[in-house]
DNA sequence: AAGACGAAAGTGGTTGA
DNA sequence: TCAACAACTTTCGTCTT
């Protein structure tokens, strides 16, 4: 019953569309083994998906205790609060001298083998963390980008790479699917990474890992960048119709999306009364005043903006 | 004097042969 | 792998408020 409650809450991850092996879309999710496999090569693209929570077995003598319990599993913890201890401290008392060294043992065994990825994991989900918390991202877009990360690592894509930067492109990849963009200048600025940088590790991380990232909606933007601005909400919903406008007419493809959103925001401020200047918006959008000229242009052309602009100055 | 506008040249990334 | 290309930037001169 528990383990049923629990189950839904990790649902097929929907940015896993193909095998990265063999780039076949026809794949199998085993909930009760917690694997996505490829039905035409085989591959386990993904394990370690469903929670068991800590499941402690006693391999010393079986029926010692069978407590399972433990919070979910989460990948921003760098073993997913899975790790297997070899017995437990209160089990030292209860051992003949054998058992004891056999005890020892096998504790270095196991220390042994873990290490290296966990090692980096540690290290790079403390980074993480940082970068995201000075971001001030929410916990869910937290765990997908240390989900993604952890993907990469197991998958050796971060050899070649600086630990910061794949932390970063997993993070920028992260906030992308989750409807609430940074631009690669902020993850710059957050991480210290090159934003070129960024943005090649991303392209590859996504890439390798066959995650689909769908184009960045300038909507998403206007949000963030209309409370900067200090604008009111009229304006602000005034921006978002602009745009969809401009998604209409086909104004938007092709172009960056902040650079539409910025100018959205430009248009919908002059028609409000709420003016600001071009450099204004620039600056917190991250683009140069000439491309919102650009756009600003193209918006007046393509949606007859022009007359809602000389009623508000009109008034004036 | 500051902001808006536009032209011209440069940059980095994508695409297609 | 290279060249063409579009989007965006930088820089700068001119016009408007």
């Amino acid at each position: 019953m528990w383990a049923q409650t629990h189950l839904e809450v990790f649902k097929m991850p929907d940015y896993i569309k193909k095998c990265p092996e063999c780039g076949s879309i026809n794949l199998f999710w085993n909930k009760a083994k917690g694997e996505i496999i490829c039905k035409d090569c085989g591959l386990v693209i993904e394990d370690k998906m469903v929670d068991f929570g800590q499941d402690w077995r006693d391999f010393e003598d079986g029926d010692k205790s069978s407590s399972r319990a433990g919070a979910p599993s989460t990948y921003t913890q760098y073993d997913q609060g899975l790790g297997t201890e070899v017995g437990q401290k209160a089990d030292l008392f209860n051992l003949g001298d054998k058992d004891r060294n056999k005890f020892f043992r096998l504790r270095k065994w196991q220390y042994r083998i873990s290490t290296a990825i966990e090692r980096n994991l540690k290290l790079a989900l403390a980074e993480l963390k940082r970068v995201s918390s000075y971001l001030k991202l929410p916990a869910s877009v937290e765990e997908e980008a240390a989900r993604i990360y952890t993907l990469a690592v197991q998958r050796g894509l971060v050899r070649g790479r600086s630990m910061e930067s794949v932390v970063s492109g997993a993070l920028y990849a992260a906030c992308r699917r989750h409807e609430i963009p940074r631009t690669l200048d902020e993850l710059s600025e957050a991480s210290g990474i090159d934003k070129k940088e960024i943005g090649r590790t991303y392209r590859f991380v996504t890439r390798e890992l066959g995650i689909t990232i769908l184009p960045s909606n300038p909507a998403d933007y206007i949000a963030r960048f209309a409370s900067s601005l200090a604008l009111s909400a009229e304006t602000q919903s005034k921006a978002v119709e602009i745009l969809e406008r401009a998604q209409k007419s086909e104004l938007t493809s092709g172009r960056g999306p902040t650079g539409i959103a910025a100018a959205a925001l430009y248009v919908a401020a002059l028609m409000h009364g709420e003016k600001k200047t071009q450099r204004e918006v620039a600056d917190v959008a991250g683009v140069t005043e000439v491309t919102i000229r650009n756009r600003y242009k193209e918006l007046l052309d393509k949606l007859k903006l022009e007359k809602e602009i000389k009623k508000v100055k009109k008034k004036k």
